[in-house]
DNA sequence: CTATAATATGAATGTGAATTCATATTCACT
DNA sequence: AGTGAATATGAATTCACATTCATATTATAG
């Protein structure tokens, strides 16, 4: 957690520190983030740095608590806007949650996904647990407890790898998404769209439904 | 690629320090790997490093090569076992070669998701070009290319994101497998249950078939 | 056995980046 | 304005490497 001299700063230096750091970490991911060039990048010195964070950790810690916090908004937004607490609507609220969060907040979708990758750090395990206690993974673990015990599912498939399939099907449409926004062929309905191909992938695989 | 002097080496010592360094980029990724724990842990002078490599680069071109044809070898091996060439034969073979391959040569596959990461990278669009020129990628390319045309799969779905959908699937399988097996519980029959379960999450989703 | 080339070695050098620290500036309050 | 606390600054320090180099050892051939 950044110390209180980072919570007092106007509110525009912050966010200057703040969005530099965000650039650079989803620039060149946790390992090869500088503290040289974010300070460069926000125009402050690099001892205020050491002023406002204990360490790069610090930082990093800060910026993962804050992308799963406005993750978390975007997936509650998305579920409350769907009908039903079935599999599906679990699962479709799920994955357009996490496709406006990836295309609106680009830096901070890939700053988490870099940190993610991290299997290691006990960063990766408190943004992991904290997951874990939100609604929707609650929500998730229910339904799908459900759904295997109905025999609704492919009778191989354990609760684990399924979080890992949702979760990496989910990554892979963010990431073909983001690719396809930079080339510039992007509108509304793809977004929409893509979202009913993932769930419908999920379900029923890439043949023709 | 390595200077002579390497190739030179009694396999003994070639061995030694291959695998150090596979261990090492498993272990640290690709930017975090470092020359002076790679001599230490096998047994190796830091001059004598500069004798057998250029630099680091080119010991990860010598892995990354290394890995690309050692992994060809258990496709083409899985694709000569596999009845048909179909989608879902050729799914299959590229999904059991994948996952014997991740299996049976953990630090390879470690190293060649690393580099695979670093999508800015020479050597990431050298490997890519080398996949894209193998048998398997035409086969792929050819085959989807006639499923699409017959209507056979989801109509959102292009080549593109259908490759990233199939490499990405696999790589969660093999990971949960490396887990699992790292974890104690693993039997021979799991390889084969788990491949076939990617393949009918591939085709047909999670659903029970 | 000698001479020459090839190989091995690890201390020395150079680099880039994180972190600290002594000093300067600004702020808040009287 | 005056005073102490908070904040800002960037040069100095440390550190962990990669890479080089002069020297030692070993192999090869005559």
């Amino acid at each position: 957690m950044p110390r209180e001299t980072f919570e007092n700063l106007k509110e525009e230096k912050k966010q200057r520190i703040l969005s530099a750091a965000l650039h650079e970490i989803a620039e060149n991911g946790y390992d090869k983030a500088s503290v040289t060039r974010i300070v460069k990048e926000a125009h402050i010195a690099t001892g205020s740095f050491y002023q406002y964070f204990e360490d790069m950790e610090d930082l990093f810690i800060y910026i993962a608590l804050e992308a799963g916090r406005l993750k978390a908004r975007y997936m509650q937004q998305a579920l409350s806007e769907s009908a039903g607490r079935d599999l599906e609507s679990v699962i479709r609220a799920m994955y357009l949650g996490g496709m406006r969060f990836g295309l609106e907040h680009e830096d901070y979708y890939k700053c988490a996904e870099s940190l993610l990758r991290m299997k290691d750090s006990e960063l990766y395990h408190k943004m992991i647990a904290m997951a874990e206690k939100s609604d929707l993974a609650a929500w998730l673990f229910q339904v799908v407890g459900e759904a295997i015990a109905n025999g609704e599912l492919n009778k191989n498939i354990t609760p684990e790898l399924f979080f890992k399939l949702l979760t990496g099907i989910n990554a892979t449409i963010i990431e073909y998404l983001i690719d396809r926004k930079a080339g510039g062929g992007m509108d509304t309905t793809d977004l929409e769209t893509l979202c009913e191909l993932g769930v419908q992938i999920v379900l029923h695989g890439i043949s023709a439904t």
